[in-house]
DNA sequence: CAGAAACACTTGTAGATACAACTATTGTTT
DNA sequence: AAACAATAGTTGTATCTACAAGTGTTTCTG
């Protein structure tokens, strides 16, 4: 009953967009509200900005550590240009180091350090607590659910062309 | 049945977050995906960047099609030092021109030119084109309902704190 | 009705990102 | 095997963004 409020802008001003232009602003909307909350709560706990966590916490999840930095451009979904220097700034703070391949020596590997691996760790639960805050407050675990759900299969048609 | 790729994440690999983890996981890639897609898209036929499209049409939304610069942030979720700036090249191009407050001398208002609600006319059926493909593949209209209702209150939650 | 506080926006500067060109290594073709 | 093409990563440049300080205006207070 309530759901003339979800069909309706915010602001309630006129030229309405299709359902998925809507869709697309909110996740837009919502994306960067959550960047910036997590954002301010990092700096505010003295932690280095969320791209290095990003990096940190895809690396850890990696067989070894260590993941290339094609393969961690893609995951990241930055270019690789972008990410080499970003790997710079983390191999300079001791979180990363780089190493290579015995079989083909054009590649290289971001590995996490000791330090990185334990900067994620102290990290990782402020996070986590943050998105749970912004995330549980009105979303319940299956709704979580289907909502990833949904955005990889929206994320499945962008990508694949 | 098919929900388990639901829940096992793409590479296969270890550590598993928690739901809303991955619900966040999904929306950071989801939208840098399509974020990818659209600049593609607008490079290629040779329209300005994404930021540009997002100010005209927010404005063009708003009101005799001008809005405060401080609401126009707060809509785009950038800063304000941000925004003037951005603005600044819009009016650069003819697209947007400032415009003041007769009663409040503080306020300026970003307001469409004619040129800048043409550029939004071309550009418009090109971004909602390219949104359609990329959400109307594998999402019902019922479920971009959904998702934006989902999403929208996310973000309320993480606004409001 | 001064003076202080809050507000709206702009500017200055430093850091980060994308794009394109470049180096080095590997794979393919003839 | 030599030449060509494809791949992985880095570097150079130009643009963009955020953060903090600054300017001008309005509102609040005594």
């Amino acid at each position: 009953m309530e759901q003339a409020t979800a069909d309706r802008a915010q602001d309630g001003s006129a030229p309405k967009q299709s359902p998925h232009g809507e869709a697309w602003g909110a996740l837009t909307r919502t994306h960067a509200a959550i960047i910036q909350r997590l954002q301010e709560m990092l700096s505010a706990a003295d932690f280095p900005p969320l791209p290095w966590y990003e990096v940190l916490a895809t690396v850890s999840e990696a067989p070894d550590e260590r993941l290339k930095m094609g393969d961690l451009a893609e995951a990241l979904v930055i270019t690789r240009g972008g990410l080499t220097k970003l790997v710079d700034r983390l191999v300079k703070a001791g979180l990363l180091e780089r190493t290579f391949c015995e079989t083909d020596r054009r590649v290289s590997y971001a590995t996490l350090t000791p330090a990185g691996r334990d900067l994620l760790a102290e990290m990782r639960p402020a996070v986590i607590a943050e998105l749970e805050v912004a995330f549980s407050a009105n979303l319940s675990v299956a709704q979580a659910k289907d909502l990833r759900q949904t955005l990889d299969s929206v994320r499945s048609s962008a990508c694949g062309s």
